[in-house]
DNA sequence: GCTTGACCTTCCTATTGTAGGAACCTGTAA
DNA sequence: TTACAGGTTCCTACAATAGGAAGGTCAAGC
């Protein structure tokens, strides 16, 4: 009764069998049983393991945090300080990749709200890559010629 | 003059020697010429084409789009409706991103504010990743035992 | 008992884009 | 001529997941 296969370890959790190997594999979660023929066997025990895994990777912990986490779990004289860490630090990353994101996605989205999209090829989108092409010949230009390797030489004919 | 290596077409483009060569090598870019010992030179128009690389990969499009926008760049007969596509598809999938990250953090910054962060195991973000492995023996319980595959066998003890 | 089909095993590959290093060759200034 | 910066290719790694191939096993039904 405590005890299953790998798959439904893995229906049981959510984690897919594959993802279960993998975790092993890692060290993430410790290896497990195995009967005479190789099989894995799993207790309700490592089921909870693996859907606490599955929780921190749906809030998008990284498997390092997830190590961390887990170790804080089974230490009943952990200090909340040292979770809310962990998951300060997670907040902050997902605010900063949320701010890259979105610091992309103004100037496209005002871009496309200025493009007709139709059948004419003017397109304030191409003009603003192209903008940033022409902006690097003065870069270029700026750039100190050091010793202008930029002559022509055999082969190119430049 | 105007011809240059490949570490001078890094600096005036910004895109990395290495990945311009990656970007030729994955056929974004064409094969640069080479002088007789198979040194790379590049042309204003090359770095120019990096530019634009650089600046679509700053906007967050992947290799893949950045192929088509270039193909569209060199069209002069193209629709600016195409390279609105590509931007209006791209959006949507910031905004997909972005809203996933979203649903991420707020769980996160909710438990970590109510989290204590102190000397003490009590913690509502464990509880909250904990929560959810108790709720995985309800979920376990409901899957249709089918042909209950959890019998003791040879060499696993339960 | 035997067949069958679902399920298990390991191993390899791909993804996406970037970066590091090793081993070796070349261009140029001094 | 000799350094040395900078070029070349090739291999590896990242992070986490997924697909497939080749082959062995379990359990049910006959």
């Amino acid at each position: 009764m405590t005890s299953m296969t790998i798959g439904d370890a893995a229906k049981a959790s959510g984690v897919p069998a594959k993802m279960i190997r993998y975790y092993e594999s890692i060290g993430l979660i410790p290896k497990a049983v195995r009967n005479d023929s190789g099989y894995r066997y799993y207790a309700i025990t490592d089921v909870h393991t693996l859907r606490f895994i599955r929780r921190g990777r749906d809030l998008g912990f990284s498997i390092d945090a997830i190590m961390r986490l887990l170790a804080l779990w089974r230490d009943h004289h952990r200090a909340s300080a040292d979770v809310k860490r962990i998951a300060l630090d997670h907040a902050a990353a997902l605010r900063s990749k949320i701010a890259d994101l979105e610091a992309m996605l103004g100037p496209i989205e005002y871009l496309a709200d200025h493009c007709q999209g139709d059948h004419r090829s003017d397109c304030p989108i191409m003009d603003d890559l192209a903008d940033h092409v022409a902006r690097s010949e003065h870069e270029a230009r700026e750039t100190r010629p050091r010793h202008t390797k930029t002559t022509q030489r055999r082969g190119v004919s430049t």
